[in-house]
Formats: C-alpha cells, sequence, structure tokens
DNA sequence: AGCACGCCGACT
DNA sequence: GTCGGCGTGCTC
C-alpha cells in the first residue's frame, strides 16, 4: 500500500520508510511547468520536509518574475550552475511525494514523446494539485447509532418527538447515514447534537470516496452473465496471466459480449484486491457505459471525464492513488491516474482515434496503456471489434494474445455491406432511388432507418452555376460549409462564419446553388419524402445543446417508427435495437484521402455503422453507396469483412514500408509567413542529415513538404516526416532534431512540434 | 508558455 | 506629452 493520500485532514504527512535518496541534499532538480525542456535547480531551503528530500515532492518556486509549482525529480549534491546563482526553494508542499507509478509514467512519457517533462507533469495533474492544492480529500459525516442507542428506546425521549424521529431513521440504517442525507429529511443540527450530547448517535469522518466494508452481500452487486464458449476461453485465458504482464487483443464482432469480458476480469482484479482502469472512448463514456459497471459492482466507480468539477477529480484522483476506488473508468487523459494496486488496464474500442491527442504534448493512451501494464507487471486487454493495424500486427508476431469473439448474442449474423453504386443515378438529397425504396418498406414494416452521413452542414460548399465560383474560406484552404440552422456560411477548420452572399462574389450571378449533400440536407430531404415519420439529426450542431443527444436517443428507443441522421457520432457505441436498416450515403468520403491511415479509418468506420443494424431480434440491412462499387478494398471489405482487408491492408503497408512495419515521427511547423516555416523546416531537415550521415541506421527524413492543407488560420504549415525501421534509432534522431531546434535562433519565430507516431499527417 | 523590456504610432 | 502595439530575450 502506498502511504500518504489521506482522506483526512488530520492524518496526513505519514513518514516513508527509507527516503531513496540522500536526506539532505544541496541541490533540487525541480521540473516547472513551461515547455522548456530541462530541469531548473534549486537550493534547497532550511525547511526540510518529513521524509527528507525526495523525488515526487510538490515545491513552490521562484521562476523568472512569478511563482510556480513545481515537482522535484532530482535530488543531487552539485549544480552545474554556479551555487551562488541558484535560488531557493519558496516552500514544500507535500510531506510524501506523489505516487510513483504516476511519476514513472510521466517521465516515460515526456522522454518516449519528446515532449517537456515540466509540461507533462503539470498536465497529468489535477487543476487543484497543479495550484498547490494538498494531499486532502473532501471528507463527509456519516452518522449511526452507538451500542447504547441500539439499546435504548426511542420512547425515552419523550417530548423530544424529532430527535425520536431521528433515532429510528438511523435504526432504519445500519451502515449509517451522511449528513447531507439527514438534512434532505428535514433533520438539523440542533436534533443531531442532542442525540450525540446524549451518547446515542456518533459521526466518523469519511472520504466522500470511500470502499464500503464489504456487508454479508459482498460487492458484487448482480450475478455474472453466463458466457458462452468463446468468452469463457477468452476469459480464461486472461485468469492464466493476472499476475504478470499480459497483453491481450479482445478482437469481438459488434454484440458478441465484450463487455461482458471486461467486467468479469474486473471482477476476478477486485477479489484479489486490486484495481481496474478501463479506458473508453470520448464519445463512449456515456452515463449508460458507467451506469453498467455501477450495476455490476458494489463498490466505487470513479468517472473521469471533461464534465466533472476540479473537486471530484481531485476526489477521484486521490481515492484511485491510495486504492480506495477499486474501478476507475475514463477516456484519454484516465491513464495517467495513478493507482495504489494496479490489476489490470482494460482499452475499449482500442482502434478509437479519440485515443491519441492531437496537440500539445502528442501521446496515445493506448500505448501508454500497454507500457504502463508492462511496468506493474498486469494484463492488459485491448478490446475492439476492428482493432487498429497496430494491434494486429502485434498480435500477429506473437507478442499480444489474439482472442476471438466471434459468435453474436442474438440469432442473427452481422448484416453485410451491400455496395449500390451511385454512377449515373439521380439523387434526392443524396439519396438514390433503392436506397429510398429501401428506407420505405421499413418504415413500412415498423421498424427503424438510421442514415449515416459524415459531413454536418446543409452541404460541403456553395457554387455558382454561371461561373463556377465556389465557397472558399479567407484564412484557410478549404471549402465553407453551408448551413442552414442558421443560415450561414461556416469554415469547419477556423470556425469562421460568415453570411450567405446574395449572389455570385465573382460574377454577380444569383445563381448559387448548394453542392453535395449535409446532414441538414439529408434531414430535410427525408422529411420531405417521410412527412408522416420523425426524424432525428445527431451531429454536432444538433446536439450542442446540453442533453440532446440523450433526449432523442431516448425517444429512438421506445421504438416508434422513426429516422436518424447523424454523423459519426452515432456510429459509436450507441445500442439502437430497432434500427434495421443503415444507409451510408457516400463511402468513398474518406476512402481516398491522401492520408496512408485513411483506408484503415473508412473501414472501420463503416463496420461500426453496419453494427447498428439488426441488433435484436430483426435481422438488418446495410446500404453503402459508391462511386466505386468495383474498388477492390471496398469489395473485399464488403465480401469478405474486417479481418480480410485488415489483413491486406497490413501486407500493403509491409510492402510501403509504413507503419505498423516502420515507425514515424513527423515535424510540423507553421508560421504567418510561408518562408519563415519551409526556411527552417529545411535548415532542420540539413542539419539533420548531416548528423544521419551515411550510417542514417536505416532512419530517414522526407521534406520540407508543405501539410495536407498548407494554410489554415492564416498560417502556413510545413512538415518533415522521419521514418525508421528500428524505434530506437529514429527516438534517437527525433531526440536530436528537438534539441537542435530548440536551439535554434530562427525557430522563435515559427512554432514547431514533435508528432511521434503520427495518427495523421496533416 | 508567461512575463518583462524596449522602441515606434495615434490619442487625451 | 502618454497608452499600447508586438519583436526579443529570459526563466535555476
Amino acid at each position: 500500500m502506498t502511504a500518504g493520500y489521506s482522506s483526512r485532514a488530520s492524518a496526513g504527512g505519514q513518514l516513508p520508510a527509507t527516503p531513496s535518496t540522500p536526506s539532505f541534499p544541496a541541490v533540487l532538480g525541480v521540473a516547472v511547468p513551461t515547455p522548456l525542456r530541462r530541469l531548473f535547480d534549486y537550493r534547497t531551503g532550511p525547511s526540510v520536509p518529513p521524509g527528507g528530500w525526495q523525488p515526487g515532492l510538490r515545491v513552490r518556486v521562484p521562476f523568472g518574475r512569478r511563482e510556480v509549482v513545481g515537482i522535484v525529480v532530482e535530488c543531487r549534491a552539485h549544480s552545474e550552475v554556479p551555487f551562488a546563482d541558484l535560488k531557493p526553494i519558496s516552500a514544500w508542499l507535500d510531506a510524501t511525494p506523489l505516487p510513483d507509478d504516476w511519476l514513472w509514467l510521466c517521465r516515460f512519457t515526456a522522454r518516449y514523446y519528446q515532449h517537456a517533462l515540466g509540461d507533462t507533469l503539470h498536465q497529468s495533474l489535477p487543476v487543484l494539485l497543479r495550484q498547490g492544492r494538498t494531499l486532502e480529500a473532501r471528507t463527509r459525516e456519516r452518522w449511526r447509532l452507538t451500542a447504547s442507542g441500539r439499546d435504548s428506546s426511542s420512547e425515552r425521549l419523550g417530548r423530544a418527538r424529532r430527535q425520536a424521529e431521528l433515532l429510528e431513521l438511523l435504526r432504519q440504517h445500519p451502515r449509517g447515514l451522511v449528513s447531507s442525507a439527514i438534512a434532505a429529511q428535514g433533520f438539523g443540527r440542533a436534533q443531531l447534537d442532542a442525540l450525540a450530547g446524549k451518547g446515542l448517535i456518533e459521526c466518523r469522518r469519511e472520504a466522500v470516496i470511500d470502499t464500503p466494508s464489504p456487508g454479508s452481500a459482498g460487492w458484487l452487486a448482480e450475478p455474472a452473465l453466463p458466457l458462452n464458449r468463446e468468452q469463457g476461453t477468452a476469459l480464461a485465458a486472461m485468469h492464466e496471466g493476472l499476475d504478470r504482464y499480459h497483453p491481450c487483443l479482445l478482437h469481438g464482432v459488434t454484440g458478441s459480449g465484450k463487455t461482458e469480458v471486461y467486467l468479469q476480469l474486473i471482477e476476478a482484479v477486485i477479489a484479489r484486491g486490486r484495481q481496474a482502469l478501463v479506458l473508453v472512448p470520448e464519445i463512449g463514456l456515456t452515463p449508460q457505459t458507467v451506469a453498467r459497471f455501477r450495476k455490476r459492482f458494489r463498490v466505487p466507480v470513479v468517472a473521469l471525464h471533461s464534465g466533472i468539477s476540479d473537486g471530484e477529480r481531485l476526489d477521484a484522483w486521490l481515492a484511485a492513488a491510495n486504492g480506495r476506488a477499486p474501478i476507475v473508468i475514463g477516456t484519454r487523459s484516465a491513464i495517467f491516474t495513478p493507482l495504489a494496486n494496479p490489476g489490470a488496464i482494460i482499452v475499449d474500442e482500442e482502434h478509437d482515434g479519440s485515443y491519441k491527442q492531437q496537440d500539445g504534448l502528442r501521446y496515445h493512451a493506448r500505448d501508454l496503456a500497454v507500457i504502463r501494464a508492462h511496468h506493474h507487471g498486469i494484463p492488459v486487454l485491448l478490446g475492439s471489434a476492428t482493432p487498429s493495424l497496430e494491434s494486429l500486427a502485434q498480435a500477429q508476431a506473437g507478442r499480444y494474445r489474439h482472442l476471438r469473439l466471434t459468435r453474436r448474442a442474438s440469432r442473427h449474423a452481422p448484416a453485410r455491406l451491400e455496395l449500390v453504386d451511385l454512377r449515373g443515378r439521380p439523387r434526392q438529397g443524396g439519396l438514390i432511388a433503392p436506397a429510398i425504396d429501401a428506407i420505405r418498406h421499413t418504415l413500412a414494416a415498423g421498424r427503424q432507418v438510421l442514415v449515416f452521413i459524415n459531413r454536418r452542414g446543409f452541404a460541403p460548399t456553395l457554387a455558382c452555376h454561371t461561373c463556377g465560383w465556389l465557397a472558399e474560406c479567407d484564412h484557410c484552404d478549404a471549402r465553407l460549409t453551408l448551413h442552414r440552422q442558421p443560415p450561414q456560411l461556416a469554415c469547419h477548420h477556423c470556425e469562421r462564419q460568415q453570411p450567405l452572399p446574395d449572389a455570385c462574389p465573382e460574377c454577380g450571378s444569383a445563381d448559387l446553388r448548394p453542392l453535395g449533400a449535409g446532414t441538414e440536407r439529408a434531414e430535410e430531404t427525408l422529411a420531405t419524402l417521410f412527412p408522416e415519420t420523425p426524424v432525428y439529426r445527431i451531429d454536432r450542431d444538433s446536439t450542442r445543446r446540453k442533453d440532446a443527444f440523450e433526449q432523442a436517443l431516448t425517444e429512438v428507443r421506445r421504438g416508434a417508427p422513426c429516422l436518424l441522421v447523424g454523423t459519426q457520432m452515432l456510429a459509436k457505441g450507441h445500442h439502437l435495437p430497432h434500427v434495421t436498416l443503415v444507409v451510408v450515403i457516400n463511402a468513398d468520403a474518406g476512402l481516398y484521402a491522401s492520408d496512408f491511415r485513411a483506408l484503415e479509418h473508412s473501414a472501420q468506420l463503416l463496420i461500426q455503422v453496419a453494427g447498428r443494424a439488426g441488433r435484436a431480434e430483426h435481422p438488418g440491412r446495410v446500404l453503402v453507396q459508391t462511386l466505386h462499387s468495383d474498388d477492390p478494398h471496398l469489395r473485399l471489405l464488403a465480401d469478405n469483412g474486417y479481418d480480410a482487408l485488415a489483413s491486406q491492408l497490413l501486407e500493403e503497408r509491409r510492402v510501403a514500408g509504413l507503419p505498423p512495419y516502420r515507425f514515424l515521427a513527423l515535424a510540423r511547423f507553421e508560421s504567418p509567413r510561408d518562408a519563415d516555416a519551409t526556411a527552417l523546416a529545411a535548415n532542420a531537415a540539413m542539419a539533420l542529415r548531416d548528423r544521419l550521415g551515411q550510417e542514417h541506421d536505416g532512419v530517414q527524413c522526407l521534406g520540407p513538404v508543405p501539410a495536407p492543407m498548407e494554410r489554415r488560420q492564416n498560417r502556413y504549415h510545413v512538415q518533415l516526416m522521419l521514418s525508421g525501421a528500428q524505434r530506437s534509432k529514429l527516438h534517437e534522431a527525433a531526440a536530436w532534431l528537438a534539441a537542435w531546434l530548440e536551439r535554434s535562433r530562427e525557430a522563435r519565430r515559427v512554432r514547431w512540434s514533435l508528432d511521434i507516431d503520427p495518427q495523421t499527417l496533416s
């Protein structure tokens, strides 16, 4: 058990057994919150923390002209900086260091992703701890009867009727009641104090998140579901490796019961007195997901997502750090949650792009989960119906155990994709006649239809039919999207909005027409075609209002025939049992993007969307409209499924020398002036190539090349791509480049960043 | 990243 | 005469 992290104000600062470093070092290497990739040395002050100086202690230090909260990383006798130039620490903030596992993970992350350690530590800490708050969880009072309170009759209280009532209330709750619950029943401080004064009741302070002592009922709140043979095999495989690093890919088709395997793995973890960390994609952490975990286990399930307050986040962090929370479930950043007794890490929908942070510290939470599991010597379970090529390659190489679930709980096989060629066919709101007919039949049969279109707005752009002008953003190399609700042109890259023009700005013609279809247009068309049927549009615009999404889903789950129109928000994770037809308006949008991962991601998305069809007792149909129904990749996906396409794509990646067979790092440069970014990138590339020399250890540097959308928000984007056959050699080159850039004088006018294992090349 | 210093334009 | 624009430089 880790020491410290008291839940009580009075119990802070237990002494660790042996400080790992000299007790009285003269110099502390401190990580401060700055993008600078180095430590800053300070003198120790007159006051020494009770456990001595150790890495992981937070300190307040003068930094430039301000005071910041930093973290001690090294305790040394000497500094490169003359001792007289060192400033002393202003104050120490912790008696015991922050958790080792957290510190270790941050140091690994900073090194691997070439990011400043100070910034990494700062970002991965709850806001209140960044600000210097003490390591104390909030507490509450719990009142219960004393022995004499249990024995005594409430009649003894005579005329004090309210006191007698409170005593009766507490008698019904042997575990006691928290003061807020007592207040909710209309009792006040007066009655509590009076009964306490008579020795009939007592109060104890407990952390807001606290593991209750397991009562006779145990911590399993509902029995586990019976497993089918495949699930049983998968779970048995997990049970074999609970005490060691044991990476597993749980490769299960939609509806095959991956969650039940997670739940029973967690059950085994809790039974050993350990904790489970569960990562879910951003869109997946719905109240229902958390509810499912809470329903199964009678232990605190801590949920970490963007919606919780700073206080709640601190409580959750502390409860995880000292083991009071057996289950921690959260999105990407939850990978940095410290755990006192780590038992397993689960990454649900491991292929999901939201696990990769796309700015600043560009870490991949799934990759860190594997690293962390290795560090702790615990199992890690990566679950997906459409695993990433990275994870599939690891499984094929024998580094991950490959567990498959091929059988669905429902009677029906997963719906096949039916490719429908769009060429030469008139469209209404993006839909061709056969699709409209299928929709009509499905609705007539009393079922629901999902129309998937991965573009929000009314139309991808506005065009002049006289001169060919297209609405384009002044600040980006991008078309403006036409919106009707409200009517305006919007850039989806810089969020700028402008009013609709009455006439073409080029030729003055009034013949301006929307080009293509977005969710709003599909919604409008469907409402016209099926005036009797409700149409629900689900996209970022329609769900901006809080609860709008949940409300629409609740309505849909009632089961009455309806049409759902939406973007990928709809594709992920939601159970839509009454949907039996899915129509994909245009499969080509993502298919032919320049990005080498475009095919993989499109296929994953199509399978996800298709998985929405026919999950209950009725079989489903999936119509995929495309301009390229003869495309070999699309055909392979439709005829032989995701796994077949994935094998093919892996082979193509091997031949092309792309991940997962080679490793990539991307250096991005941006500046208001194209020339500045390009010049810096070119000089950096020259310096790096010079350094790599003839023996470049298989590391190549390509570029500089303009980024796919060169101008964004009036800034020019240029990049260098490094690739290498060996991770370590690529890492060395990237580290060298980062150091070069940090030293470079011209780099001050250009914003640059390194992206290790980039997910997209834009 | 902050935050200062520093040297040139339109305002009370 | 000042307020304030953002270029340049520094942070143990």
